[in-house]
DNA sequence: CCGTATAGATCTACAGTGTAGAGGCATGAG
DNA sequence: CTCATGCCTCTACACTGTAGATCTATACGG
């Protein structure tokens, strides 16, 4: 059957996974395919399509762990566990997450990982109304966190030699200066950012639920 | 002097502002100037040197704004003004945003905004340990909503048939389903969701300061 | 004023890219 | 057996970024 088209998704994964997105070109994915280019253009229209196809198969896979981590009672573990999934999908595949800003949740997998997130939220006791809003405020802040993790925009830039001193130009830089020297564990922040998202969405709850 | 730089730099931003980031190709930017492709590296070092110098420029003309937006006493509208020229630039210049992401704020002018936000959260009342990790959170936000804005994650998708439909399958979106349909007003929620923002930052300054 | 150094522009060429188009070949249907 | 359909191949085209050699015009020291 169409398991060409499976084997061909595949092997774009491993390449990208190994050597950027940038090394997907058809040429290299006929070739660890065993075929010429061209044989791709039955299975997969265009290299946009091969690129949503990659997309989809990563978001297959998290939709597979979905049902395990939905099983907990508390909205929190769950809010938790989308988090730290999209996270470590970023680290393990840094190139998918630039197509997941340009792609909306259209898939099966992609809506379920949404109503994952709404009915955690609608647990957390936040109005129906406003759970649209902030299941998207939430991702978009995921997403925006795991985009300059893996992007680059934390790393290794931020140097001392900038932010540090200048302190005439950039005053409130020197107010924060003794908190700019240590080395930030992205890990710890990441988990405060979520709980100050977590009090965030009980407020709302409190507030108009 | 060195005016033929700036003349490439700009020349590549209309380009990029007319025919998209995939339009800048540097035998389109030397034509543009009146020149042969390889007459542009005595100037720009590489492509990659291009971009950066691109983006350089954008935010050079944040810069020159903030002055005006960083005269407020009231640390809620230099946030305010700071998400909302984040927007605006991003609706100006889409391609910007993946840039973003990629690169540290070592640039000056990114520093200079960087340093405004700093300074909102401390007129706050935040305390100066937390304030890198808050200014960090707010603009990882505002970065994530206009990349997904202008990225099209947000727009046409979110077909109607798929998520208001489907109710067995994902229970949740069917509990919210009334409020799924109306077209969004983007401003508003952007709106709304600073609002948020601004509240989870007041209640960081009371807990702590 | 003249030779020369230097920086900028040019031309050519190479190794890539995605993919259109035409032809081949084997398998299943009538 | 004939034919058609779908997958594959090969060739070719219009692109991409840029290395390397060459040419030119400008500015400077004698």
């Amino acid at each position: 059957m169409s398991g060409k088209r499976e084997e061909i998704v595949e092997a774009a994964l491993a390449i990208a996974d190994e050597r950027g997105l940038g090394g997907v070109s058809m040429r290299a994915v006929a070739q660890a395919v065993g075929v010429t280019p061209m044989a791709l253009y039955p299975h997969v229209k265009d290299k946009a399509g091969l690129l949503d196809a990659m997309l989809g198969r990563l978001l297959a896979n998290v939709g597979e762990a979905a049902p395990q981590l939905s099983g907990s009672q508390d909205w929190r573990v769950r809010l938790r566990a989308f988090a730290d999934t999209a996270r470590s999908l970023a680290m393990g595949h840094p190139w998918a997450v630039t197509l997941l800003f340009s792609r909306p949740a259209v898939t099966p997998d992609a809506v379920g990982t949404v109503d994952l997130l709404y009915g955690a939220l609608l647990d957390a006791g936040v109005p129906p109304g406003q759970v649209p809003r902030l299941e998207r405020l939430v991702s978009t802040y995921v997403l925006g966190w795991i985009a300059s993790e893996s992007g680059g925009r934390f790393g290794p830039g931020d140097p001392r030699g900038v932010r540090g001193r200048a302190g005439d130009a950039f005053p409130a830089h020197a107010a924060v200066a003794d908190w700019l020297l240590p080395p930030v564990d992205w890990d710890a922040e990441y988990a405060a950012d979520l709980d100050d998202l977590e009090r965030l969405v009980e407020s709302v709850a409190e507030r108009d639920g």
